[in-house]
DNA sequence: CCGATGACTCACG
DNA sequence: CCGTGAGCCATCG
């Protein structure tokens, strides 16, 4: 989750793709809950490109605040997944980088 | 032990 | 775009 650089989303089945859990979005859902707050949750969104949260909770609008701080576009309640989606690496790449 | 419930996703109509 | 249904599986009551 660290790893998705700001200004970039990623999606929940991505994120558990990458952690090698491949068909476990939901599990990354939970996971995110209570997770500790230097962890960028907010950089996580539903696979269409659309916030998980009900539209008008107080996450969903927590959520979009953060996103737009950081230059992501949210336009009808969707983000372009084209411009903002993380292709995130394999999981070797993100241990152990590209020197 | 068991059914219900999610910060999910994908296929189909 | 919207609903349905089927996978998914850790938690909860």
């Amino acid at each position: 989750m660290r790893a998705i650089p700001a200004g970039r989303v990623a999606t929940y089945g991505g994120v558990a793709a990458v952690a090698g859990l491949p068909r476990r979005a939901r599990l990354v859902g939970r996971a995110l809950r209570g997770c500790p707050a230097d962890v960028p949750w907010h950089r996580v969104v539903a696979s269409p490109g659309r916030i998980a949260f009900p539209p008008g909770s107080e996450d969903y609008e927590e959520q979009l605040r953060r996103l737009q701080a950081e230059g992501v576009a949210c336009l009808g309640g969707r983000i372009d997944m084209r411009r903002f989606g993380w292709h995130g690496a394999d999981l070797d790449a993100l241990l152990w980088g590209p020197d």
